[in-house]
Parts: structure tokens; C-alpha cells; sequence
DNA sequence: CCTTCTCTGTCATCTATCTGACATCATAAG
DNA sequence: CTTATGATGTCAGATAGATGACAGAGAAGG
């Protein structure tokens, strides 16, 4: 019964989607499943043993750590995403990335070289697997652009329409950021301090664009918030 | 003889490297050559047809323009790279992106569809392209974490310390920052004023660390130069 | 229910960095 | 040689945002 749960997961992969069932049973053979609760770390910097990870449950989140304690939070990935080291880093320095768990999490993993080796083997997957890299380059891409073009303001406007987009959840017009995030995880998020975090998001309220308390933000206006973030 | 140095051109480029002849040839069927002067602009924003392009010889510096006119260098690619729309952004946004040559320069491109044509058909040459586009990733990735963490001088240092790496040359201990930078493309790499560029090295050229004149920074002190970046 | 801990709100500094303004120097162009 | 043009140097504000400090408010755990 795990074992089929497994295999249903896989297919859903939006990397493996549509792929045929020879490889999806290459994969399959080679993942081990298992969970994780809130806040639980995931892997840890400088892990030795490299592996990568299918995320089917729930939302992790990457950061890095600075030796001065400063944090950012590099991607929040989903479900159905894949996060680790999905290539080799013939690079010798560490990353210094942690994963920690936001919520209940449940994931499959595989060592690099297996999934390597069937990169290989697979070109389709390989492809598949290019294309995901590519889009996050792009990504990423986007918020060095934010970061020296934009101020505060603006980057926690456009950041929140990003999320909101990825993963909120739409009831009668309203748009409900999730996973939740503190208002100090949003600084990590867009590279400001908690408390400008708590002023701006204070003054979004105050304009009727935004609501939120401890639990959740959620979205009023996302055209407004759009513009403001622009 | 164009022909001839075009296919030994290809030899050299870090993802065609070692492939077979067979890849190889077909790769110089399909791609063209071209010549830009300095400060040519290579191609547009919003260009319709997408091509990628192989640098030969020279510069090429990428960047982004807001629409309030600053502007971000996202990249400078070296001799034996390849840029342009590696991977097709699915996304209809544009990317408002340029490129520029710095110096003389040669090029191969090549339509991204034959391209994409040929990733499919070559696994090995898609295996590379990934490998070449996660390594991106990681550097784009280190970039944003710089921005967030350190502060303008450290920036510079930890660039100027790069940018050696990746281009410079060595004469007798000293390294020659190369391809040229002027203070204001320093600033656009990193995400501080032209000005506040300027009294940085300034500050650095007194403490015996670099030297500059208006053609060329040369780094007298790498360590030191890269304490200064940590 | 009380205690503890983490999150939020607010405020009064402080400071790194941007902005604008202008002089100077270097190189290219006439 | 003279002039135009663009790159540097410098300096005096202006300011966005960081920092530190502290209080209140939920939530969690005993």
C-alpha cells in the first residue's frame, strides 16, 4: 500500500508527468519515502552524502546561513517539486543550505548518483530535468533584478502576488497566502528586517489591500498589491 | 578557411568538449558566424526570434534596464560560452534583456528550436547544457546571498576577486582585471552607485591592496582582497 | 490555570549608501 | 591644437532601512 502510494506520487511529479512507466518504475525503485514535521531540518549544510529529494506533501523551505547569523530563504518549494542537489556541485565549497519543513512533510529520496545515472539513461527525464533548472534560473534571475531595482515596499508587494500565485488558495475572491509564513520569514524572504516587514505589511492593511494576523495574510486586492510591487 | 576555424571553434567550447565528431558537425551545419565592434548591441529586449549564441572570441556583458533607467549587469560571458534563450521561457514575459559587446567580438548562433532539436537527438550534449545551466544557477544563487549579506565594499572585493578568477590574467603576482570595467559597469555588477564604486577602490588602491588607472584594475593583493569580500 | 516562548507592534536612533552637483582629467574626434 | 565626450574624484545633503529595545498578545506546554 505505501509502495503503490509511492508510485502514485511519482506520477505526479510535474518533472516526470507524462513520462512512460519503464522509467517511472526506474525511479521508483531507486526513492525512499519519509516524513517530517514542522520545522523539522531536512538536510543540513555540508551534508556529505549528497542526495535529492521529491517533495510530495506539504512545503520546504532552503535557506543559507551566514556566519554572522544573517538568514535568507532561497526557494519555498512545493509539492510535486524536486529540491536538493539535483547536480553535482563540481564545486568543492560548501553551500551552507539548510531545508527545513514548514508543516507536515512528506518526501521521497534518492541518492545523486542514481538519479545521475538515470538522467543518463532516461533523456527524456533529462530534459524534463533542464527545463525545471532553466525556469529556476530564471527565477532567481528575477530577484537579483528586485533586489537592486526595487525597495522594501515594493519587493514584499511583488513577492507576496508571486506567492500568493504559486501556492494561495482562492475563496470568494480572496486569496490566502499558505504556507504561512512570519513576518520574519518574509524578511528572509525579500531581504528586509522584521520590523520593516511588520510596518509594511501594517500599512497594506491600513490601505484595505491586505488582512492578516498571527495565523495567515491574506490577499484583498491582488491587482493593487500588483501595482504597488511593479 | 572560415568554415574550417568555426569548426575549430566549437571544439574548444566547454559543453561541446570531447563530444563526438557526429555531434559536432551537426552542431556547425546549423549554427553561423558573426562579428560585432565594441559596444554593439548583440540583441534586444523583446527580440522576437530567439537564437543562442556561441561566443568565440571577446566579451559579452548581459544586462537589464528598468524602466526608470538603472540598469543591472546580470552576466559577463567569456570566450568558449554560450548564451542567448538557452531554454525556452515558457513564460510570454519578457525578460527585457540585452547584450552587449565589450571589445571585439565573434559569434556562432543558432535558432533555439534547431538547438532544442538537437538536445533531444545528442543526450550527452543535454547532459552538458544541464550542467552548464544548474552552474549558473549556483552562481546567480551566490549572488542574491551577497546582496542580502554583504555589504558594498565587501561586494566589490568579493567580485573584483571572481571576475580575476574567471577572466583576469597574472603578470609577475599581479592580476589585470580584464575585460575592462569602468566604475559605473562595476557598480551595475554589483549593485551599488557609481560613485560609492569610486571611493571604494579608491579606498582599496590606498591600502596598497589594487591599483587602477582609466584602462585597467589590477589586483596587487588577492588575499587580502578576499578577506576583505568575506 | 500559570508560565514560557515566540510572534507582533512601535519607536527612537544610527548609518550606509544614494543623489545631485560640479570640477577635473583623458581620450577621441574634428 | 581645440573641442567634445565620457570617465573619474569629491563633497554635502537626503533617506531608506537597519538596529536595539521594550511591551503586549497569542499559543503551547506543563
Amino acid at each position: 500500500m505505501a509502495e503503490q502510494s509511492k508510485f502514485w506520487y511519482l506520477k505526479n511529479f510535474n518533472i516526470f508527468e507524462g513520462l512512460d512507466e519503464e522509467t517511472l518504475q526506474a525511479v521508483d525503485r531507486l526513492a525512499a519515502m519519509c516524513t517530517f514535521k514542522s520545522n523539522d531540518q531536512i538536510y543540513f549544510p555540508a551534508e556529505p552524502s549528497r542526495c535529492i529529494y521529491f517533495l510530495k506533501k506539504g512545503h520546504v523551505k532552503i535557506s543559507r546561513i551566514s556566519e554572522d547569523g544573517k538568514e535568507i530563504i532561497l526557494d519555498v518549494i512545493g509539492p510535486g517539486e524536486v529540491f536538493g542537489e539535483l547536480l553535482d556541485g563540481d564545486d568543492q565549497d560548501e553551500r551552507n543550505e539548510i531545508a527545513v519543513a514548514m508543516g507536515q512533510v512528506l518526501i521521497c529520496n534518492m541518492l545523486r548518483s542514481d538519479f545521475e545515472k538515470m538522467l543518463r539513461k532516461y533523456p527524456e527525464l533529462n530534459f524534463r530535468v533542464m527545463k525545471e533548472v532553466g525556469a529556476r534560473l530564471r527565477k532567481v534571475e528575477e530577484r537579483v533584478t528586485e533586489l537592486v531595482f526595487k525597495d522594501v515596499k515594493k519587493r514584499i508587494a511583488s513577492f507576496l502576488v508571486r506567492y500568493a500565485e504559486e501556492f494561495g488558495m482562492i475563496k470568494s475572491g480572496i486569496i490566502t497566502i499558505t504556507p504561512p509564513l512570519s513576518h520574519q520569514e518574509l524578511g528572509f524572504l525579500t531581504g528586509a528586517a522584521r520590523q520593516t516587514v511588520t510596518t509594511t505589511l501594517n500599512d497594506l492593511r491600513t490601505q484595505g489591500i491586505i488582512d492578516f494576523d498571527r495565523k495567515q495574510i491574506t490577499i484583498n486586492d491582488v491587482s493593487r498589491l500588483q501595482k504597488i510591487g511593479k
